[in-house]
RNA sequence: GCCGACGUAGCUCAGGUGGUAGAGCAACUGAUUCGUAAUCAGUAGGUCCCGAGUUCGAGUCCCGGCGUCGGCACCA
């Protein structure tokens, strides 16, 4: 006889096994109606389930991050029984939930066109609006290939097929779709009440680009249509800070045909590219690194010496010339390898940090391409450090520390760590291995870093540190990296003198803070929304008159600021002033300056923020101590 | 690289079923001289991504290529 107890302590008996339906009904129609799920002792179960012994039981409504899940998860079945039902040769094989949605992977002899994609939703709600009763059954392993076999689903009986034998197998049927899966789901369709069929678009059957290639159709689903419309709308409003839009906008860079995946910046791209890397020099000039520069163009022998050409040769542009074949350089660490072999190096000099923001091709696939974010051309804030085993920690710390600082100044608090540890195929001894990675394990606590452990992957020769930011449609993007690499200082013979006189290879730390600065940028304009904070503004200020009588005036005031280092430029065109904020503000130039009769009388000028506000009129003094302050700020969140 | 969509004026985009390309903004010219998010009028602007084909005739249809976008896969 059952004692179910609720989560707020209060407990109901019943004298019989009971269903959680049946248990909500017992505390109200209303919850009985909004009921998707239960979890019992933990665990997640359908409504319609029967509890026959004491139980902690929570009702799961749309309330619950929960039972927005399963919603997701049930709108994925009702996107397979729809597409079932108008095309009955396509076969069904996962769908499972994603983060704002879900998908469905679909084996079909065509693609889905988007009227298509119409029709199924169409169909979609039609089974909503007919509240088909979803029921739940437990199948023995060859009756659950059987039945799919019969039904013709290939896919399914393969994925039976590597479901362990322990699991209990479980379909779902509603009206005349069956799916095998795990559940729960929903009560009946009619509890769907707010979706969107989203994309369609090939995917690879278990995600192996050697397989067959499936149809994937996204959705996003919600639970009323209130919070869809919010989400929708957000996702349009973060298409405008899409970086590709801003870059135009701003006049930051183009990208042409004649140079696929490779950067033209504009003027006002490159100032925001030059801030930066004037900035990182500084920083790390201040931590003990040294700035190097290496050559473009390296013969083929050094790369395979490094092992760069047997693993990445897909990868990396070659250039002939007088019978000796050299490869674009994709990466600096073989040139930096060299640097710190030329002379004897004791253990005395060591840690060596060398920096270089050498300029890298990569040949990315054709479709791996995305604005600033992926190309093939790029810089990196890259810097190789030499080290002994002891060093290991201390260097990884004060890497991770300086990181966190830089990402501060940039306004990045949240950022994405991971910790990928020793993949299958690697080199090293386990000790090695051991070591490595608890030396970066140690380095992120010390550093009090919440992150992931990513296991297996890590790169054949290290484990490595990723940082990742998000772009503005929620894209994680890998910037800052942390990688150690046992491997090549010893392929390319590099050593020094140990305090025995023996020699002995040192430990190299691949290492980046912001990662490809074309990237990094292409996060930071979305981060921004293309409002950069002053120090990185292209353009800091625009002077303009009301009238002409104050043009010489503002030719004058601008020359001054710009003595004084101010990234300003005059507007005197013969326009409403209205119509020239108005313009500036759209084109995100911090602060707009004014001049009208008032303030050349003064030897004043209005000051206004591309926010709206009004600072007023302030003497050119005044004006370049304020900027001075804002731009020593950098983009610290106080 | 794979699947799909797309490529038209500087930008954003429109151009059923084939009949010599259109709007808004920007640009240019003129008027206006104005106080914190759009002054008015006029003018000019195109290799419709590239190549081949069907057709009397192609922005539109077929084929091939390139690029971009959304995913997949990849990402040292």
């Amino acid at each position: 006889m059952p004692v179910i107890t609720l989560p707020d302590g209060s407990q109901r008996h019943f004298d019989h096994p009971i269903t959680i339906a049946d248990v909500a009904a017992s505390i109200g129609s209303g919850l009985a109606k909004a009921a998707l799920a239960g979890e019992v002792n933990g665990k997640l179960v359908d409504t319609f389930s029967l509890i026959e012994n004491d139980a902690t039981l929570r009702i799961i409504t749309d309330r619950d991050p929960e039972g927005l899940d399963i919603i997701r998860h049930s709108t994925a079945h009702l996107l397979a029984h729809a597409v079932k039902s108008l095309f009955p040769t396509a076969q069904v094989t996962i769908g499972p939930v994603i983060e704002n949605g879900f998908y469905y992977d679909f084996a079909f002899g065509r693609p889905f066109s988007t009227e298509d994609l119409e029709k199924i939703e169409a169909k979609m709600s039609e089974l909503i609006k007919q509240d088909i009763a979803v029921s739940r059954n437990v199948v023995g392993r060859d009756e659950a290939i059987a039945f799919f076999k019969g039904l013709g689903e290939e896919y399914k009986v393969k994925i039976i097929q590597d479901i362990p034998a322990t699991e209990t197998l479980t379909i779902y049927e509603q009206g005349d779709f069956a799916d095998l899966c795990r559940g729960p789901h929903v009560p009946s369709t009619g509890k769907l009440k707010a979706f969107k069929l989203t994309k369609v678009s090939g995917a690879y059957w278990r995600g192996d680009s050697n397989n067959e290639m499936l149809q994937r159709v996204y959705g996003t689903a919600w639970k009323d249509k209130k919070t869809l419309d919010e989400y929708l709308k957000n996702l349009e409003e973060a298409e405008k800070r899409d970086h590709r839009k801003i870059a135009k906008a701003m006049d930051l860079f183009h990208i042409q045909e004649e140079a696929p995946g490779m950067v033209f910046w504009h003027n006002n791209g490159w100032t925001i590219y030059q801030q930066i890397k004037r900035y990182i020099t500084e920083r790390i000039l201040e931590n003990g690194y040294a700035e190097v520069s290496t050559p473009q163009i390296v013969d083929l022998e050094l790369w395979k010496k490094s092992g760069h050409w047997a693993m990445f040769n897909e990868q990396m542009f070659t250039v002939e010339s007088d019978n000796r074949h050299y490869a674009i350089k994709p990466m600096n660490c073989p040139c930096h390898v060299q640097i710190f072999k030329q002379g004897l190096k004791s253990y005395r000099d060591l840690p060596i940090r060398l920096a270089e923001f050498g300029s890298l091709h990569r040949n990315e696939l054709s479709g791996a391409m995305h604005g600033l974010m992926r190309v093939r051309q790029l810089v990196q804030d890259d810097a190789h450090i030499f080290c002994t085993e002891d060093q290991l920690q201390e260097e990884s710390l004060k890497f991770i520390q300086l990181l966190i600082d830089v990402y501060r100044d940039f306004g990045f608090n949240d950022v994405t760590v991971r910790l990928a540890t020793r993949p299958l195929k690697r080199i090293g001894s386990d000790e090695l291995w051991d070591h490595a990675e608890n030396a970066l394990l140690e380095a992120l606590k010390k550093a009090g870093l919440t992150f992931a452990i990513f296991p297996e992957e890590g790169a054949f020769y290290g484990p490595k540190i990723e940082f990742h930011l998000k772009d503005c449609l929620n894209r994680m993007w890998q910037c800052g990296t942390l990688q150690l690499d046992y491997a090549q200082p010893a392929r390319l013979e590099a050593y020094y003198i140990a305090e025995d006189g023996s020699k002995k290879t040192p430990v190299m730390l691949h290492r980046a803070i912001l990662g490809s600065l074309e990237r990094f940028i292409g996060v930071l304009l979305e981060h921004y929304a293309g409002k950069l904070p002053l120090w990185l503004a292209p353009q800091q200020a625009v002077m303009m008159n009301i009238t002409d009588k104050q043009a010489d005036y503002v030719v004058d005031i601008t020359q001054k600021l710009k003595k004084q280092g101010v990234r300003v430029k005059s507007d005197l065109r013969n326009e409403k002033i209205g119509f020239k904020i108005r313009e500036h503000t759209l084109a995100h130039i911090p602060h707009l300056l004014i001049a009208g009769d008032r303030e050349v009388e003064s030897r004043t000028i209005s000051v206004r923020t591309m926010d709206g506000s009004d600072l007023g009129s302030m003497s050119l003094d005044q004006y370049v101590k304020f900027v001075e302050t804002e731009v020593s700020k950098r983009g610290r969140i106080e």
